[in-house]
DNA sequence: CAGGTTTTAGACCGTTAGGTCAAGAAAGGT
DNA sequence: ACCTTTCTTGACCTAACGGTCTAAAACCTG
């Protein structure tokens, strides 16, 4: 009963969480958001409480469809140097994809609140330790598969990527895609 | 001829870099720059032009600190792998000597500001390529200490170094100091 | 189709942003 | 001693911030 919704919130969400991507939280007003919705200002304050709901909202959003894609890319033919290669370069190629870099969503918030934020900041975490996750189990079923010396510890290995890729994309900001081909090959050489 | 400034350049300097470095440059406002160098908005204000042109002196002096600071890490004894990784812990470990993480101003700048800004972008990857520089200059020594293998390309590694400490330093501000440390320590397990 | 309920758009609000300005204070030159 | 110059402070300015509210509109139920 009463009016219906004339949006959709996802939609809302993800056009939301594209502008806060390029601009950072603090950076984007309100109505820069209400106008990349394509709603009015009264109408996005009367589907999400505030910004900073919004802004969790719009963080979760990203986190689930990355989540999506390193599943699918953990999941691609090859070594597991080959895959994990071909899936850095390909986050870091996005990064390039667009007319403006931006950098990770995760990463950016991890700068700008997680020192002033202790509840964002452990939200991060949890992100961040899900990226560590994915690319620990690919190592081990690496091991599995013999494909990975069983002296690794998948969880340091994992550790030292997830950090890489954070590097990376903060790299991405003020770098060329051939440096940050090359570092990846670096940072995988042990494998 | 003249009133004479009441207060010394560097100090403000000094003082707003530390504001800037714990909020960022969106979230650090003229009132509160001004109040942590104890000077009156007026005076900020007539001793730099804009807050810009202050931020930019600020980058600058951080730029010229972290410099010192690394010419002096570079030049400790020991092993090559045992310099870069004392160097990499003693800046993940100043990352948790404060109250609050803050993680890299060069790094925060280049998330915050070098996707909207080509100027800002461009001295922050000056800034960038001259950390890479330090590194790649004490890897060459090392090789021709022996301490390296000549095999080894020092820009490549250089880079990749670069790299892992700007991860590093997103990390910090939702990581513990071990599990950082243990990145350090997989991140130079191909020396 | 009336009544109840929710959404819509945009006017509106108090606060703060980044910045300017005017009045007085502190120096050097003559 | 006075004049010029520069600095200092706090009041002041406009625009934008994050957010609220109201009146009209659109739907569902009975």
């Amino acid at each position: 009963m009463g009016r219906p919704r004339s949006f959709d919130d996802e939609v809302v969400l993800s056009r939301a969480m594209e502008a806060f991507w390029t601009n950072g939280y603090a950076s984007t007003s309100p109505a820069q958001l209400a106008g990349a919705a394509g709603i009015a200002k009264g109408s996005l304050y009367n589907a999400f409480a505030s910004k900073r709901e919004l802004f969790e909202k719009c963080l979760d959003l990203y986190h689930r469809q990355i989540g999506e894609l390193a599943k699918g890319l953990m999941e691609h033919p090859g070594t597991t140097r080959e895959c994990l290669g071909d899936a850095l370069r390909s986050v870091v190629d996005s990064d390039f994809a667009g007319p403006r870099r931006r950098g990770c969503l995760i990463g950016n918030t991890a700068v700008e609140l997680a020192g002033q934020d202790a509840e964002i900041a452990q939200t991060i975490r949890r992100m961040q330790d899900d990226s560590t996750g994915w690319f620990a189990a690919r190592i081990e079923r690496g091991q599995r598969d013999g494909d990975v010396s069983s002296d690794l510890d998948p969880r340091a290995f994992a550790e030292h990527l997830s950090n890489t890729l954070a590097g990376l994309r903060v790299m991405a900001m003020t770098h060329e895609a051939p440096v940050l081909h090359r570092i990846i090959d670096t940072a995988l050489a042990l494998l």
